[in-house]
DNA sequence: AGGCTAGGGGAAACCGGTGTCATTTTCAAG
DNA sequence: CTTGAAAATGACACCGGTTTCCCCTAGCCT
């Protein structure tokens, strides 16, 4: 193969199959409006050649790049690199590439900072996973800007559009049904904080489920934590505390699951034998702990592909699958951390 | 402020300052042969309409992008993320964006898919963590191809330029002095596997100090494991039922400091009474386990800040540190897994 | 004062594609 | 064999920068 010093251009392409470099572009671009003939030719020397067309004549030309942005506010690490497989399992072989956008909600020029961001670099599309998806003003903005998006989000937003949902009710309601199942009747939860939708959505599985079992509701026995570990452990020593403590207890996440398992070591309580624990999420920690934490997986992997392929779908030649799914359910994955009441 | 839906160009620039786009273009990239008169009038234009130059039509003209690829095989999501923030800390505010290139070793064409990947992109450079930075074939393939390139490893490479260094073995020295200074006279260390340069240069600290110490050297008690969860396990099962046990374990990594938890306990050996622990990396599982897992840690948002600024140093307008940096300690940090031999 | 040198500045081409619109080809109908 | 309209193709400008090369001007020397 002869790899010569400069690039082959669609110059180069147009010259050697005789035509203008006009009907090249319309070849690459799988325009209807050539002849087949001529689009054989084209082929061949495109093929020969291995000819493909500049990204960045083609970002200039058509002021609009092939860079998919990833816009995300501190998730787990976890989240984030799996969420980014899934995308790049499908950008692969496509032109588009992925270029990571972290923010922090709580500055207060941030939106100015991705709108920027956005235009200056002529972002194709965005993906944005909670909580950035939740910014309803956020979306308007990049929206605004000519920027394509889809966002990752628990329960439907104010537009439906462009989302990819995750029934995060369903597996919460899953987490409480096997732990009613179980024999519990005192069943804590340790909610997020009410800032993120997630934690309102995995409350409202969880109580559907204490009324499907007729268990009836003790507001003492549902906390709210910041999704982290240490106000996890917080809210977990105080419900072991209580002078009629709960027999298990839901987390809105893993996170704030292993402070539990910190406050009962402590407390001396062992899991699952005096307290049984679910969390939410499958973090690597869960299937290290020991006991192996039962937890709710989100298949993340699968919903960056979706959200990818959603973003793509129009400008791409069609692939295979019709795109079929736009709301992915979770499982429970039960583990080692749940048993009957004492 | 006035956003017109049309961007504002070099063009309009030249214009309204008087001058020709060149010139203009002249200022933007500091060129010292324009008279300072010329160039502040120009800048005040610039400033008053906050006009930026396009990345695409750059790229295109100097036929290389802004884009910084972070090229990587498989390290914990947390390192990922980790060292991409520092990296980002640095590309904050520059033209340049950073996109993501996860690669898998074991495939063949890798390498060619890479090379691909940084000539089509025409990647400005590429950053490499471990163990990608150990492929000195893809590294000069890489350059090759007019790409830059950093490396983060913990050794001296074959060649050393463009290298962020971690001092790999004085961590691991820093973990066996910790263990030699309680007492501990038997010390075992589950090492990573053979090809990857890291698990030697721990392995290798770990000896200096067994030396240090003058403590004698039982081969019986170095193992090798695949820097996994269930490897580290084995391996720690095998070492607690021999005749006469190791009263500490260093290993390699965090993940396989975990698995030494989880054969201690189910062997129902206690930690740290009965055994003490060391990992390598003081990933979140560390401080989040039972007891708290005292562990290596690496300053890598600093390496990722090195690596970036050593790529875009000559680029830039240079920033005010001198870039001192080319090598990173570890430190230990002390929790609760270890402890004087029982 | 005239001539020389060097640096500031500009015109035009170029990077590698796409859009517009005119032109040529093709082919069915007359 | 025309004719005409639709289909296919091409010429050329343009996207927004940089590079090449040449000209102009100012300052210095003789």
């Amino acid at each position: 193969m002869s790899r010569s010093k400069r690039k082959i251009t669609i110059n180069d392409i147009a010259r050697l199959s005789g035509v203008s470099k006009k009907t090249v572009s319309r070849v690459i671009n799988d325009s209807p409006k050539v002849r087949e003939r001529t689009r054989e030719k084209v082929m061949a020397v495109i093929e020969e050649h291995g000819y493909t067309p500049d990204p960045q004549a083609r970002a200039l030309a058509l002021r609009r790049s092939s860079l998919i942005a990833m816009v995300y506010d501190n998730p787990s690490p976890q989240y984030v690199v799996t969420m980014l497989r899934g995308i790049l399992d499908v950008l692969e072989g496509t032109s588009f590439q992925l270029v990571m956008k972290p923010v922090d909600r709580r500055s207060d020029s941030y939106r100015q900072d991705v709108l920027r961001f956005v235009e200056q670099q002529r972002i194709f599309g965005a993906i944005m996973p909670p909580s950035v998806s939740e910014d309803q003003e956020l979306i308007d903005m990049v929206a605004g800007a000519g920027c394509r998006h889809v966002r990752i989000a628990s329960v439907v937003l104010d537009t439906p559009e462009n989302t990819v949902k995750t029934h995060d009710s369903d597996g919460a309601a899953q987490a409480a049904r096997h732990l009613a199942e179980l024999g519990h009747r005192r069943i804590a939860h340790i909610r997020g904080p009410k800032m993120f939708r997630s934690s309102h959505e995995r409350l409202r599985g969880f109580k559907e489920v204490l009324v499907e079992y007729g268990i009836k509701l003790d507001s003492k026995l549902i906390l709210e934590a910041g999704y982290t570990f240490d106000t996890g452990a917080q809210r977990a020593t105080e419900l072991l505390r209580m002078k009629n403590p709960p027999t298990a207890i839901f987390t809105g996440n893993d996170e704030m699951a292993l402070g539990v398992y910190n406050a009962a070591q402590k407390a001396g309580i062992r899991i699952p034998d005096d307290l049984s624990v679910v969390g939410f999420d499958d973090t690597p920690i869960a299937s290290r702990i020991w006991p192996n934490l039962s937890t709710v997986r989100l298949p993340i992997r699968e919903m960056g592909k979706a959200a990818a392929e959603l973003l793509i779908r129009d400008r791409q030649p069609a692939r295979s699958s019709p795109l079929p799914y736009v709301s992915f359910s979770p499982s429970l994955v039960v583990r080692k951390s749940t048993a009957p009441p004492p």
